[in-house]
DNA sequence: CCAAGGGTTCTACTCCATGTAGAATGGGAT
DNA sequence: ATCCCATTCTACATGGAGTAGAACCCTTGG
């Protein structure tokens, strides 16, 4: 996912695969990562040529926030869990919170 | 985790199995479970005669708070996640927000 | 038109967390 | 001294994640 993250543009596995050369992956195991994350509907792909190009289906922010929402989903009082949320942040990162509700 | 958040009181084993009565779990089992939390951190216990009471670390909010922020932390763009998490829940979620930042 | 090579799929193995529980142990209470 | 019960140790199944070999298939160069 970090790969194609930040890449933002689809990648073949081979392209994956390149991204990732300081880990000396075989071919297949990139390929079955990427099928792996299209069940869970993280990517896609379409076919180009023989290959295929594959593509995140949200951006890093989009799935932090996501992940974020769920752990939100997890508390019965939202509203305590937000308050906590917030006094748990640094200062600015709250300031940024006050711009960005406006 | 549940039981002992929502008893908001330390518990012994035989409490918590008590409040799972309609799984029917071994003794054991609750056991071994509340050591596994504790190893991790997310509970303590202290002697009570014979037993253990167990107690949360942290309250669910604050533990939901936590995972908010681990979440949080995954992005290289922290302003932007939390922009996407701003868009993506309910308005009057936003609302609360602005209260709680003042 | 056929062989070659690369992308893909299937299958499989390891490691680790989680859910579950039996056997054994140890310490209080009677 | 004995019995009971909480605890500990050990163990098994399940499932996800990481990794990769074997086989297959299709496109392309000769």
């Amino acid at each position: 996912m970090e790969t194609l993250w930040t890449a933002d543009e689809p990648l073949t596995a081979r392209d994956v695969q390149d991204a990732l050369a300081g880990r000396e992956l075989a071919t297949t195991t990139v390929l079955t990562v990427l099928g792996r994350l299209e069940r869970k509907g993280l990517v896609t792909r379409e076919r180009e040529g023989r290959a295929h190009r594959y593509r995140s289906v949200a951006s890093r922010e989009d799935h932090v926030a996501e992940l974020m929402r769920d752990a939100l989903d997890a508390a019965p009082d939202r509203g305590a869990a937000l308050a906590r949320f917030l006094g748990s942040i640094p200062p600015d990162e709250r300031d940024k919170l006050r711009d960005l509700l406006d």
